[in-house]
RNA sequence: UCCUCGGUAGCUCAAUGGCAGAGCAUCCGGCUGUUAACCGGAGGGUUGCUGGUUCGAGUCCAGCCCGAGGAGCCA
């Protein structure tokens, strides 16, 4: 057998005979000559192959070759116009390895709940390989970027013995014989410990949500990354986050060219995502939203519509500031300069994308942070451990979380985060 | 949980209350440069479920099931 290469390197091997080990993504053909395309996860390749050249044998045997059937071409590399890629392979030998029939996603259209009922075969996909590899830049983008500030990982567990902030609905498992679990919504109380003990500290992995949100913006079950910081305000976050973002868009412009291609993204926009980011205060984003006429309450959270409307008047991420507490965790540091207003920062990705990044500066105050815990209902004695953090050697600190999928959404342009995890979580949507 | 929309062949969709249709897929045949190839032929149906109105229901009505988009909630 010849030399095995990977599509993705085809171009290095022009004028050799190698071999592609892969499966028939489609299949043409005219009478004495197929085209055969194959995919081998790491590109589609056109393989040419004539009755003439390879013999009555091997040609009709391709003749009947499903779209999904497991197959081993050999054949010499050509550059040729013609074909997708700009190169084809003319073949001089097949082999199958398992014939496959009625593969169900054919190269026609289909529709959102016969896809991912067959996620696990839609993710073959060109287009779904090519944003799960932006996927795969990004998550890497984000690990390389914070290792190079100096950020240590320390991961905060899935299973929590209780509701961490109290705002968001939680699952619940059985946890051996009389507990009850909580999946963790968010890694931010361990992080604040992390921090203490290894001063910048990141956490990165799944968060589950219990509410039965049903958009194109939510999961049940997505990833996050969670940078915190001792001896930090809230501009050391602003900044970190900017920093973090122009990083991770760089990079995926600069590595995921292709990618981005096949899925027709305009990189125009994404090439003026440049620091710094505009600031908005929340009373301007409100003023903003009342003159647009916008139902919007003074006071309370932007919604899904505000941060489309607001997100839409810049060519790049913008940065809104002091919420009013109320509507944020009870760890938020109040602004001393209007204590009814939370140093918070929330990241709204540009064409209507939303929020990517929600975060701020953290109570570092004992009794303040006692407080808040009553203000909000909450058990004190499950925080016990949490206060002490503010009883030996509380610092300012801060930090936020950035959703994975949300940013994979913006930057390949997709119209819902459902395509950017292998599996996605939803209200309705358990299987496969 | 609420609002809106949808469910007809394997898939995507048509069908004034009056014979159940097309394209693709599959199978058979044709074609030596195709690009979601094309051309000819064949097979393929409990119209989501239950009940009702009607001479007659895919179509109208009621309830239910499943999904999508949005709202709320949230990141």
């Amino acid at each position: 057998m010849a030399n095995h290469v990977y599509i993705d390197h085809i171009g290095e091997h022009v004028g050799e005979t190698v071999t592609i080990k892969g499966w028939l993504a489609n299949r043409r053909s005219s009478g004495k000559i197929h085209f055969l395309l194959v995919r081998d996860g790491t590109g589609f390749l056109q393989v040419v192959m004539g009755r003439n050249d390879v013999g009555d044998e091997t040609f009709t045997r391709a003749d009947h070759l499903g779209q999904e059937s497991a197959i081993i071409v050999t054949g010499q590399v050509r550059a040729d116009q013609r074909a997708r890629g700009g190169y084809e392979l003319v073949a001089s030998g097949l082999e199958v390895v398992a014939a496959a029939h009625d593969f169900p996603i054919t190269p026609k259209e289909h529709g959102v709940d016969y896809l991912m009922d067959r996620r696990h075969l839609w993710i073959r996909a060109e287009r779904q390989t090519a944003i799960l590899r932006v996927r795969h830049e990004v998550i890497n983008a984000i690990r390389d970027f914070l290792n190079g500030e100096g950020f240590t990982l320390a991961d905060t567990p899935i299973f929590t013995p209780a509701a961490c902030e109290g705002t968001t609905t939680l699952f619940p498992v059985q946890y051996f014989d009389d507990n009850t679990a909580y999946l963790t919504q968010s890694g931010q109380l361990y992080n604040e410990a992390n921090a203490m003990a290894l001063g910048k500290v990141y956490c990165f992995g799944p968060t589950f949500r219990a509410e039965k949100s049903k958009t194109r913006r939510h999961l049940t079950e997505f990833w996050m990354v969670e940078p915190e910081m001792a001896y930090a305000d809230l501009d050391d976050v602003i900044g970190l986050a900017e920093r973090l973002v122009c990083s991770v868009v760089g990079r995926v412009l600069d590595r995921r060219e292709k990618e981005l291609k096949v899925l027709e993204r305009d990189t125009s926009t994404l090439a003026s995502v440049q620091s710094p980011f505009p600031r908005l205060h929340y009373d301007e984003a409100a003023k903003i939203l009342l003159e647009r006429g916008l139902p919007f309450q003074v006071g309370g959270d932007l919604g899904g519509t505000d941060e489309t409307v607001l997100s839409e008047r810049y060519d790049r991420p913008v940065c809104v500031t002091h919420y009013p507490a109320a509507v944020k965790a009870f760890y938020m540091k109040p602004d001393p300069n209007q204590p009814d207003r939370a140093l918070c920062v929330d990241v709204l990705a540009p064409e209507g994308y939303g929020e990517i990044i929600g975060g701020g500066q953290r109570v570092d105050d004992y009794d303040l942070l006692v407080a808040r815990i009553k203000e909000h209902g909450l058990p004190m004695e499950a925080f016990e451990w949490y206060l002490d953090l503010r009883r030996y050697g509380s610092v300012p600190h801060g930090g936020f979380g950035m959703g994975v999928e949300r940013c994979v959404s913006w930057l390949c342009g997709l119209e819902h985060v459902r395509e950017t995890i292998p599996y996605p979580r939803m209200l309705y949507r358990l299987y496969p």
